[in-house]
DNA sequence: AAATTAATATGATATATATCAGCTAATACC
DNA sequence: GGTATTAGCTGATATATATCATATTAATTT
């Protein structure tokens, strides 16, 4: 596998999530994965793997970055998370029904190793601490999904915007200051609101001065301002 | 360990998720176990395990029933579940930081047996099918959390309590009729709403002759009315 | 049994957010 | 290069749900 150097995540209330299974492989599985792993490139907007259709390989993404979607059966979406090296596309499909349970978009032009999920089962029968590791980073997972959950039922729309805006910046620009592919339906998708909600909910934070933006390019110019209006709700 | 038959669960979209672990073990893993846990008897009301306090023991209800609350800052509650013998109170907090992410209380006389984390830890590492069960358990939780997010955000008042209600029935007492010690704010909880708004709702489904109650007795008429409101939102 | 408290219920009102409709700017296509 | 199409934006309106106030009933306590 590629290098794979673990990340910090500042996001509030929410531990780093960042799986660093294969650092944990000794030689010979390695050599195992490497035979038997396969790289395939993405254009932006591409679908990964689609939600329901079976679970056969796990993704390690290499590079570009990947939005993980949550399909309602009436056609809503939630947009969940942003992936991008060295995150994992596995899912909760893993070790039940092998179904994929979210459909994963490429955002941009992405890189991704296809792993067998077979194989992926046998290093976590062989190797301790990759089992250990993926039980950690599956209870990280659950415990994003209980803070989305407090979120999204406590939270009114300033409080979801603002939260998208953090992790957008926080977690996966890394930066104040971003241009993204992200439509405004996917922030809205993000923050659980409908386009219009998002674009107003914007437009009022760049009009109180706390963000700027201008097509895709966006800037966070107040951030303890943003916080403040995540935690009030 | 006490008997321990997995239960069949019909709840829609939603797999099975009885933790079975404690089958999972040989003779001489049962004897550590046996040798060290502990059974402690709560009364209705009394908190088992509190959110954000150490993550010591896995506990194992053995008798009643228990709330599972996730806590909000500004004292929100999400009531996320309710569990019973055989499942298993643990909690995302296993492997990662050691703390109880969401409080438990019993909602009747409620048995319980605490079995030592580090023990819990060290059957992980030393059985693979223990191993590979938990982790099975893992991603159906996150299954479930994943339905959960799609019914919080996408249904409105009555598809939630109808939900809530198809739940009770199903899954908590395996019964179209029963007696509960929920409270309406309990239920409130359950469905992420109001007081009173759960009261409307489930006087609006008692108009329709969709359900009866009086006080703390439930009884589900009509269960594809029900079925249908839940799908619809 | 009376008195207090808590839980349940109901109505009136406020508010957040979705929906609908129209409009502008940007991008894709012929 | 001009037209078609999509994404972004804005305003008006409708609706779901929360909030507040106030009964009513049930459960505790005295």
């Amino acid at each position: 596998m590629e290098s794979n150097k673990p990340k910090t995540k500042n996001r509030e209330n929410s531990c780093d999530s960042k799986p660093v299974f294969f650092n944990l492989l000794n030689d010979e599985q390695l050599n195992a994965v490497n035979a038997n792993r396969f790289v395939v490139n993405f254009k932006a907007g591409e679908t990964i793997v689609k939600q329901s259709s079976a679970l056969t390989h796990i993704l390690y993404i290499i590079q570009g970055k990947a939005k993980i979607l949550l399909e309602g059966s009436e056609g809503q979406t939630i947009l969940l998370k942003i992936l991008k090296q060295p995150d994992v596309i596995g899912g909760p499909g893993f070790n039940t029904d092998y179904r994929h349970y979210f459909t994963a978009v490429a955002l941009e032009d992405t890189k991704a190793c296809f792993v067998d999920v077979n194989l992926f089962k046998r290093l976590v029968l062989s190797n301790q601490p990759f089992a250990m590791n993926l039980i950690a980073y599956l209870n990280r997972e659950i415990i994003n999904l209980y803070d989305k959950l407090k979120c999204l039922t406590h939270k009114h729309m300033n409080g979801r915007l603002a939260d998208t805006l953090i992790y957008l910046s926080n977690d996966v620009y890394q930066n104040p200051e971003f241009t993204t592919k992200l439509s405004r339906s996917d922030i809205a998708n993000m923050s659980c609101m409908t386009n219009e909600s998002a674009i107003r909910t914007l437009k009022d934070f760049k009009d109180n001065g706390i963000i700027d933006f201008k097509g895709d390019y966006f800037k966070i110019l107040k951030r303890d301002v943003l916080i403040n209006i995540s935690k009030k709700g």
